[in-house]
DNA sequence: GTTCTAGAAC
DNA sequence: GTTCTAGAAC
């Protein structure tokens, strides 16, 4: 898992660590050396997720912290992501979030253990169900204890076929209801591996609701969609990469499949279902809309809207989405992509 | 969404 | 000549 820390910009203190997950509170005090009466003693309190590469900011104090521009107000909490500014108070004292991979501590042999006892269920909610089913391609070849036939191939039961039934466009609705694509399930949601995972860990979040698409979510959904997240998130606590690995949740503006899904993925692109232009950019573009985004959006405007020529961007150059630098071919993006990869 | 392939790009 | 893309068909 990268390494998440605060750097001061004016170089004014050392970096500051912040773990995974772990709030911390900052203000006036000697780890900033911030000594403006302006600045709360706890100003904001801060939690990193380095799994997906961002952290959050909560105001406390009364006067302004800001994120580039803008205000977090008293009682607010926003994200920062790398690239961005925090100002601790009144547009002054300017920090970045820095994420690096962490190759200083090489994992425990029990660490390494922990994630294929596959035993214990995922924890939050009560009635979640754990399938059994290893959760990823990637590390299937070396991990499969497995112990029942291979699975073999049902053709869809329901041979009812209305012509809209059996278009492609609704391949999610048929893989969703299928026990061997299931990775989890509960009451309002279930987890399938993409067929066409376009990175070593793909996931699919899909609800049992049939919602067609972005555009048919209102404010009573919103619940559903933190589930959705929620659930996400705990796809990668049972990861076994992804203390190595970033990840993005996220939907698609303009989906080509029916029903709305939540994608969970990995950011190493390594996968040979990765192929042309459209997919690239669908995951590093303003075309994938990051979960906490559309939820924002519903909370706040009671719908989700999407900005005008977003599918334009499937047709933007292929630029790294880790080091910007564009790349003329897919199989040139994908060597380069390698050198990325974590060791 | 994928597959297939003509023809552009090299 | 080969590689690669982009558009049609599914």
């Amino acid at each position: 898992m990268p390494v998440c820390s605060l750097v001061s910009e004016d170089d004014s203190h050392k970096p500051i660590q912040l773990h995974h997950q772990q709030s911390v509170t900052l203000g006036r005090g000697p780890e900033t050396k911030i000594k403006d009466k302006k600045c709360s003693r706890e100003q904001v309190e801060l939690r990193a997720d380095c799994n997906r590469g961002f952290i959050t900011v909560k105001q406390l104090g009364v006067n302004p912290t800001n994120v580039d521009n803008v205000v977090v107000g008293k009682g607010n909490q926003v994200t920062v992501k790398p690239g961005q500014r925090l100002y601790m108070v009144n547009q002054q004292y300017p920090y970045r979030v820095r994420f690096t991979e962490d190759t200083s501590t090489p994992r425990s042999a029990a660490e390494l253990s922990k994630p294929s006892k596959r035993a214990h269920r995922m924890s939050s909610e009560g009635n979640a169900e754990k399938i059994k089913s290893p959760a990823n391609t990637a590390s299937d070849h070396h991990k499969m204890s497995d112990d029942s036939p291979p699975p073999k191939k049902i053709p869809p039961s329901g041979s009812d076929k209305s012509e809209s039934a059996g278009h492609w466009s609704q391949g999610l609705k048929v893989s969703m209801q299928d026990p061997k694509m299931q990775v989890y399930k509960d009451d309002r949601v279930v987890v399938i591996k993409d067929k066409y995972p376009k990175a070593r860990y793909h996931w699919l979040v899909l609800p049992w609701d049939s919602i067609s698409s972005l555009k048919a979510l209102r404010s009573e959904h919103v619940e559903l969609l933190k589930h959705m997240q929620r659930v996400g998130d705990q796809m990668l606590q049972q990861c076994p990469d992804a203390h190595k690995l970033r990840f993005r949740l996220g939907y698609h503006a303009i989906p080509s499949m029916s029903h709305v899904h939540l994608h969970v993925i990995s950011q190493d692109f390594d996968s040979p279902c990765l192929k042309n232009k459209k997919h690239w950019n669908s995951f590093t573009t303003d075309y994938f809309v990051e979960s906490q985004d559309v939820i924002a959006m519903l909370e706040h405007d009671g719908k989700v809207t999407v900005k005008e020529g977003t599918s334009e961007s499937l047709k933007l150059p292929l630029r790294c989405h880790l080091c910007r630098k564009e790349q003329p071919t897919i199989p040139k993006l994908k060597e380069h992509l390698k050198t990325h990869l974590p060791s």
